[in-house]
RNA sequence: GCUCGCGUGGUGUAGCCUGGCCUAUCAUCUCAGCCUGUCGAGCUGAGGACCCGGGUUCAAAUCCCGGCGCGGGCGCCA
């Protein structure tokens, strides 16, 4: 290891020994005869404290005039200090110039000037050097950790499902097109057909934690078109016990959020915390709600679910959509007007869309002809359905749009590391 | 897919509507110098930009057309 202590790890105990530190250089202030420097590194700050007369006169010059965010290896006695930053200074013995940063920065660093996120997510790695980025994905963190925790809690296990897929199963959403070797494949919009192929497997609970892909052109704070899906899939269960499944597995989630005090308040957040059980109200309703923003039939708008989302405030169901709203593999209510397919949301975010499926692969190809699919078409699909599926019941949620609502950003974006948009291949 | 908007130093912006006083504002930044307790350090000096192409005009950062790049809203969705 190049270091004994972390920036922000001295303790009391080790006032008055030497240490050696290594991070970033964030600042220098030199005073002239005095001056201060701020090593980062991902623990926190500490200031160097060089006084001129008790140094070289060459290394004074040479270690105030180091550029910033260069990666430096410190020695130094640590010491309590009221007067700096932290109650504790390093006196450096030696500044070794492991690598030194080009200049002038991509962006600043902790500059009072804030970048645009196109900047920031172009020099990302710059980016994530401020603490309040990092934190978004401290956040991130654990809201995955909690999920796995969960899921395999509520004995799910876990599975992996192909991304390369050969056909456009679902329809909806358009696919992106890939060449297979002298084939056409298409990137997977979503684990859907597969998680329910597990039922027929028999693994009756299942969970996925993968990439999904969407071509859609859409420009939003909260479209990507490769984002993190959390999915689950569940025999001998119908809508309603998956929907407990989902606001139990949201309930850890904001547990395991609210121990990352650190990262809450370097964002500047309260955790969000939730009663169970979590509202539900049906469709009928919302369309109600949304004080005439709404049609029968129709999905809700934006503006729609805006004004439900006033009334709701945080986490909520919306069930019992109409059955021409919903995929082919959403069962039909008791009255067949209706589904078992519900939504959840947090305010006007949609975060899941989920239901109990078809089993009975009769009324599945019916189903695939009133949307206008040929069932021929879904032989592979339909093949486990004639041998045994058990009913069940599933649903995908976002991780991004998850850890975005926990984090508190406004932004998809904020929450994912390289994020890929409309535009954005890159870095 | 529909629609609205934006593009000015490394970063973030003012100026554009109402063309000339723009040798382009301010902050941050970079460089040089002064300063022994900075903590948004301060002070002095310097450096650095009008997305590209065409047009209108005596004159274009500013108006018009095209291109390229980007953002927002809606639709669709997670």
């Amino acid at each position: 290891m190049f270091y004994t202590r972390k920036c922000g790890e001295i303790e009391e105990s080790d006032f008055g020994s030497e240490q050696t530190l290594c991070g970033w250089l964030q600042d220098t202030r030199n005073l002239g005869g005095i001056a201060f420097l701020q090593l980062r590194d991902i623990t926190g700050v500490i200031q160097l404290t060089l006084l001129k007369k008790k140094l070289d006169a060459d290394d004074y010059k040479k270690w105030t005039n180091i550029n910033r965010e260069s990666i430096v290896l410190v020695r130094g006695i640590v010491k309590e200090n009221k007067e700096a930053p932290g109650g504790v200074e390093m006196l450096p013995d030696n500044i070794e110039l492991l690598n030194e940063a080009e200049t002038p920065l991509p962006l600043g660093v902790i500059d009072k000037i804030d970048s645009e996120i196109e900047t920031r997510l172009n020099a990302r790695y710059l980016d994530l050097r401020k603490s309040e980025i990092a934190a978004n994905f401290q956040i991130r963190a654990a809201v995955s950790g909690a999920v796995h925790k969960h899921l395999r809690r509520e004995k799910f296990l876990e599975v992996q499902t192909p991304k390369i897929i050969a056909s456009a199963t679902e329809g909806g959403t358009s696919l992106f097109e890939m060449k297979y070797f002298d084939k056409t494949a298409y990137l997977a919009q979503s684990p859907q057909l597969y998680k329910q192929m597990l039922m027929g497997g028999g693994l009756e609970r299942v969970y996925e934690i993968g990439p999904a892909f969407r071509a859609e052109e859409h420009n939003t704070p909260r479209h990507l078109n490769e984002f993190i899906s959390i999915d689950i899939e569940m025999s001998f269960a119908d809508d309603d016990v998956v929907m407990g499944v989902m606001e139990r597995l949201v309930d850890s989630a904001a547990r395991a959020v609210a121990k990352e005090t650190e990262a809450l308040e370097t964002l500047g957040i309260e955790p969000i915390e939730l009663e169970l059980p979590l509202p539900r109200i049906t469709y009928d309703e919302a369309v109600e709600m949304s004080n005439g923003k709404a049609e029968w039939g129709e999905d809700l708008s934006m503006e729609a679910t805006r004004e439900i989302a006033e009334q709701m405030n945080g986490f909520y169901f919306i069930t019992k959509w109409p059955l021409s709203l919903k995929p082919f593999y959403i069962q039909p209510d008791d009255d067949p007007k209706y589904s078992r397919g519900f939504d959840f949301m947090y305010n006007e975010v949609e975060m899941t869309s989920g239901g109990q499926r078809v089993h009975d692969v009769n009324m599945l190809k019916e189903r695939l002809k009133e949307q206008g699919l040929d069932p021929d078409g879904f032989n592979h699909y339909l093949d486990p359905f004639r041998y045994g599926m058990p009913p069940h019941a599933g649903w995908g949620l976002g991780l991004d749009r998850l850890s975005m609502i926990f984090a508190g950003a406004k932004n998809v974006r904020e929450c994912v590391l390289f994020p890929r948009d409309r535009t954005r291949m890159t870095p």
